[in-house]
DNA sequence: AGCATAACTGAACTACCTGTTTGTTTCCAG
DNA sequence: CTGGAAACAAACAGGTAGTTCAGTTATGCT
């Protein structure tokens, strides 16, 4: 049971109309007819292909996320002393070759949902990772792990969504995300170039 | 030339049909005939004071945010030795008192500009206080000022709204924002429970 | 209290977009 | 080669957006 490969090709198109045509226009003022139009395909193939603009989204999205998960599969962030940021680090990588679909979702265009499961997987898996660590360390949490879990994902996203938006791209991904990674073990004081917490 | 009655009552009424309805259905699913009808207001009254459901949003968004301007005056988070999160904790306590509103907006309800332009005024707000700091500690960055300013509103942006959308509410804003401010100054690493940086 | 004005109302109208259906043509897989 | 699945063009009803306008209040001011 492979797949047809017209149906390869059609999914293909509209996935790029879709993702070309919301960086231009924005998600909302687009048109079914504008999408089928710039990805050459009849009107009605669209609807056997999803129920509307939205489930196209949310297709198209699913597939990245499974893709990013079949890439972090292996990429363990553990260590005996601490962070190694190679999760974090593949994530930027990822989303370096998809960057246009990455600008897409982290706009929070298309009702926002993509984008809140995007978030809300990754702040899943963070939360696991805390919860492990916690164990394996024997360490007491000084902040809620759950108010941890989401302010890291909430860090992480807003600085690549502020990387993927510049033009030129302001440093490479090993740097951001080595930068990311001092940044959350040291904090935002010693960032700021200060030595010795107040 | 103060305001008439009549305007301020429908403008109220259309805000507050607005953010019910957002709530329950999403923006996207809403129709300028739900939001009338809800509001008791004519449809041609609606187009007589926007264009449509996104500048009725905008506008909202906007007094919401000159709101908290306000609050903000004259509250500042310089001390000699370093962050008093005072700016934070009324932020946190404006939400609280605007708690629908605020998590329409940072659920990126709305084509997701409102959430942008909140954003982006709070980036360009903590990169002036990172720039000041900068000169009268007359310390150097460890990293972009540009990137720490987006991670730092990301974090307050992901955890507010992770605090406004639990029912009941987590911890009282005053512990929040101190939450924040302990993470902010001593890192994540800390946070967990673990002593020294690695 | 009375008046000029501005806001609100209800209804009608066009233009556009959606989602569905049908019969036909083209292309793929085995 | 051939059966079947996918893509196609065209047409349809239903609903929403945004505009217009004549007529009805309510408001602020003197």
């Amino acid at each position: 049971m492979a797949e047809d490969r017209r149906t390869r090709r059609t999914r293909r198109s509209l996935r790029d109309a879709l993702v070309s045509l919301v960086l231009e226009r924005g998600f909302a003022a687009l048109t079914v007819d504008d999408i089928t139009e710039r990805a050459d395909v009849a009107r009605a193939t669209f609807y056997s292909h999803c129920r509307d603009k939205d489930d196209l989204f949310t297709r198209v999205t699913a597939d990245l996320l499974q893709e990013l998960a079949g890439r972090l599969e292996g990429v363990t962030d553990e260590t005996a002393v601490g962070f190694t940021g190679k999760p974090l680090l593949e994530l930027f990588r990822h989303a370096e070759a998809e960057r246009d679909l990455y600008r897409v979702i982290l706009r929070g265009e298309g009702d926002g949902r993509p984008l809140s499961t995007f978030t809300d997987e990754s702040v899943t898996r963070v939360a696991a990772v805390f919860r492990e660590r916690a164990v394996t360390t024997g360490a007491e949490p000084r902040i809620d792990p759950e108010l941890l879990a989401r302010a890291w994902v909430g860090e992480q996203f807003a600085v690549l969504r502020w990387w993927l938006e510049q033009e030129p791209r302001p440093m490479p991904a090993e740097e951001l995300a080595d930068n990311l990674r001092m940044l959350a073990v040291h904090g935002r004081y010693w960032a700021s170039g200060l030595n010795g917490a107040p």
